[in-house]
DNA sequence: AAGTAAATTTTTTTT
DNA sequence: AAATTTACTT
């Protein structure tokens, strides 16, 4: 068998550069997971390196089971006696820790309990709470992700706490609280997903021994997508590949979109200083897209400063042009991409079709479209499995047969079902482990041993009763150790035994039975750990901890819907990306912050890229956002898109038809400078995407205005031949904004208050959201169709009534 | 203590 | 608009 001949020449010398460092900046759709699983079958099959001295890391099971799929496809008929570990960073982790964890000697226990996130927030909020804070002004979910992102950093409580500004009331109890959220972790003997990465990073950075173990288990790792790794995932690494450094790692810094999750897009800038005499190969052919998909995904990420150059090439054919609609609401959009689905679907099904959004709540409104048109689909995020509150509360019982001492699994089911110990009774017992230090379970144990009198006889019979089940629940447990069963038994136990399934059953209604069902579900995925001889109660429910939905992604699925970040990896015939509206993609949370932006591009690149032939993109004009219908904006990216790739399905006038009538109008009569024109050989309209909303660069601007024209100045100077936009689509605009608007427009011509409309010389009509300021200094937040978000000085910004 | 009514919050993105 | 949390009632 020849693993390499099927592979373009820097596939291959990628695949063959087996020793030493080595850097693969894998362009989108450039055969990256086909080059890490050859190379892993190629050390096997030709480098006779014996397979579990190998180890690949992704950030998702699901790029680990393909990834395990792909390889042992290429190995068939190969005897081999170990196989290799493609794992995730955090159960590479949880793998190490259930070994070694208690060399650290800091209190943790191998029989750890993993906290998600979930559990972490629920941790926080009764830290506030005994801290006496103030729970209107510190939000647990702040909390959680103020100390998640120290964590990730690599800071610990005490470096937090020097760090923090101690004048800042807020700060000063972030800290508080972080500190007092370590305490009750450990005396749980719970780590969160954070805590897995530090701890094993700690662990070996303390013991040489742990070192050299994993040093020499591991002799050639490699890392995808790593371009999302953050600072103590490179640590986690450079400790791993202390001897050896054979470490490859394979990504893309465009595809970079998990800066929110501490990612460092340095790590793979600088992975030539990290580790010196790295080597470094490009894959720049794209097996994967069209040249017309490839285009629009090159355009837009090319509004982007900060960005590796690269140049993506195909052979494949330039293909489709980009199909585009704009719909009136959310609802035609919903309906708009279902029939389109729907066409797509009767004429060749085996089609696979992905519906791409910037955020899980968009996902419901085609969910309805599509069942309305009864079309099946798959949906992945949102709610995962195992965030169920039935699956969650299973698992709880589970967690507490092996770590009684879990308060957070202990709260969950101390009362569900509802066995009279309500919440009297649970205050006091939190009190009494308080007193005591210790958790609830022992203050439980106090109670039935009769070493508290604090409860009346009804509240001690019922913790009592508590108290029984789950020590009968640990016996039967053990019990079934060495049968046939051991897991699934477990759970079936955990159901029956806990009284759950007798309240469901009680309930008689459908969505209790739906419950059941979930459960029955959970059983079934036990039993799979039936037959692993690796697996056991303690991997299932670690399992169920670090299993994203992500990772239930059926690859055959006709339709599926999900986020962009979900996505990444994957690549689909048909694409639609809906919602392109300003506040939505980008997000809000986005627009005023350039790096944050830069990263919602290159979601965007992400995005596009993952259709192999054909793009839809939509957006709609209204958009029902926490209960109130508000007016939205067509999104910038669609500005970054080369008009002529793009055709316009939209039923009436558009955006499209808008710009069209505007960019290209004025180019018949003036060539259009472009700002980057390095960027795009293609001439293109005046709509750069170029955004002006700092106070210096619009006053920079009007100065430009009145003297020589500069690069910029020219394109905004001529504006004043299109500053009276009489296409179909401002009628639209106009009678759309009628209905919606909130505001009133002022009768003073001189009052833009926000809710006016107001016209731009450049930007055209737009709607005043906010008015900072006052006299001279007055600011003022518009939002302008196809622009986006601006906010402009309105001295300088010569604006009119609209 | 449990069920219901009222009030409040929620929309980034994920291991 | 929907979901979650809190606050009243029995």
């Amino acid at each position: 068998m020849d693993l390499v001949s099927s592979l373009n020449e820097q596939q291959a010398e990628a695949v063959r550069t087996t020793e030493g460092p080595l850097l693969i900046l894998a362009g989108a759709g450039s055969g990256k997971t086909r080059v890490i699983t050859v190379r892993i079958a190629y050390l096997i099959s030709e480098r006779q390196v014996p397979p579990h001295q190998i180890l690949a890391v992704t950030f998702t099971n699901k790029a680990a089971g393909e990834m395990r799929n792909r390889v042992a496809n290429l190995l068939k008929g190969f005897q081999l006696n170990s196989a290799p570990l493609l794992a995730t960073f955090h159960s590479l982790c949880v793998r190490i820790l259930r070994q070694d964890i208690e060399k650290l000697d800091d209190g943790y226990t191998r029989s750890f309990t993993i906290y998600d996130t979930d559990d972490s927030q629920r941790v926080l909020k009764a830290c506030i709470k005994d801290l006496g804070l103030d729970e209107k002004k510190i939000v647990p979910r702040v909390v959680r992700s103020v100390i998640s992102a120290a964590k990730n950093r690599g800071e610990d409580v005490q470096l937090f706490t020097s760090s923090v500004e101690q004048t800042d009331e807020k700060q000063a109890a972030y800290a508080k609280i972080f500190r007092l959220y370590e305490e009750r972790l450990l005396r749980a003997n719970a780590l969160d997903f954070d805590d897995l990465l530090i701890k094993t990073v700690k662990l070996l950075r303390v013991s040489q021994e742990t070192r050299d173990k994993y040093n020499d288990r591991f002799k050639y790792i490699l890392v995808d997508e790593y371009q999302d790794t953050n600072s103590l995932q490179l640590a986690l690494i450079t400790f791993l590949t202390e001897k050896q450094q054979n470490i490859c790692v394979v990504g893309d810094d465009a595809q970079s979109i998990y800066g929110f999750r501490q990612a460092d897009i340095r790590n793979i800038l600088e992975f030539e200083q990290h580790f010196p005499s790295a080597k470094v190969i490009k894959l720049e052919q794209n097996y994967r897209s069209t040249q017309t998909i490839l285009d629009a995904a090159d355009a837009v990420i090319g509004n982007n400063l900060n960005q590796k150059k690269k140049k993506l090439w195909t052979q494949n054919p330039g293909g489709e042009r980009i199909l585009y609609c704009q719909a009136v609401d959310g609802e035609a959009e919903a309906r708009f991409v279902a029939s389109k689905i729907e066409a797509h679907r009767s004429r060749d099904a085996s089609k696979r079709i992905a519906v791409l959004y910037r955020t899980n709540a968009q996902s419901r409104l085609f969910e309805e479209a599509l069942r309305r048109f009864r079309i099946d689909y798959n949906i992945v995020g949102g709610f995962s499995f195992y965030e169920r509150a039935e699956v969650k509360d299973v698992v709880a019982y589970l967690k507490l047969i092996l770590n009684p001492d879990d308060d957070i699994a202990l709260l969950r089911v101390i009362n569900t079902p509802s066995r009279g110990i309500g919440k009297a009774s649970i205050d006091e017992l939190q009190s009494m482990a308080r007193q005591t230090n210790g958790s609830l379970w022992s203050a439980i144990g106090d109670v039935v041993e009769g070493r508290s009198t604090a409860f009346a006889p009804r509240a001690k019979n019922a913790i009592v009763a508590f108290w029984n089940t789950i020590e009968k629940l640990k016996a039967k447990a053990e019990g079934f150790a060495g049968t046939d069963k051991p897991v699934s038994e477990t759970v079936i136990a955990a159901i029956d035994d806990s009284g759950y399934s007798q309240m469901l059953r009680e309930e008689n209604t459908d969505e209790a039975e739906g419950r059941l069902e979930n459960l029955e579900e959970l059983v079934n995925a036990a039993a799979d750990y039936d037959k692993d001889p690796e697996g056991g109660l303690r991997e299932f429910i670690d399992h169920a901890a670090l299993t994203s939905d992500t990772d239930k992604y059926d690859g055959n699925a006709g339709v599926t819907l999900m986020t962009i970040h979900s996505a990444k990896g994957l690549e689909f015939p048909i694409v639609f990306i809906v919602g392109l509206e300003d506040g939505v993609f980008p997000h809000s949370r986005s627009v005023n912050n350039p790096k944050e932006l830069e990263e919602e591009r290159r979601l965007a690149y992400v995005a596009i890229t993952r259709a192999e032939e054909l793009l839809y993109i939509t957006h709609s004009m209204r958009r029902r956002f926490y209960g109130d219908e508000i007016t939205a904006e067509p999104s910038q990216f669609l500005n970054e898109l080369p008009l002529e790739l793009i055709e316009d399905l939209s039923r009436g006038p558009s955006w499209l038809s808008y710009a069209r009538s505007y960019g290209m109008g004025s180019e018949k009569r003036t060539p259009v400078t472009t700002i980057d024109a390095n960027v795009h050989e293609k001439p293109r309209a005046v709509y750069t995407g170029k955004t002006y909303n700092s106070a210096d660069a619009i006053a920079e601007f009007f100065k430009n205005k009145g003297g020589r024209a500069s690069r910029t100045g020219e394109t905004f100077s001529r504006s004043s031949d299109v500053s009276r936009p009489s296409t179909g689509y401002d009628r639209l605009r106009a009678a759309a904004s009628e209905n919606a608007r909130t505001g009133r427009s002022d009768r003073d011509d001189d009052a833009f208050v926000p809710g006016s409309h107001v016209r731009h010389a450049k930007y055209g009509k737009g709607l005043v959201l906010r008015r900072e300021g006052t006299g001279d200094n007055v600011k003022l937040t518009i939002s302008f169709p196809g622009f986006g978000q601006k906010k402009l000085i309105q001295k300088f910004a010569n604006l009119e009534r609209a």
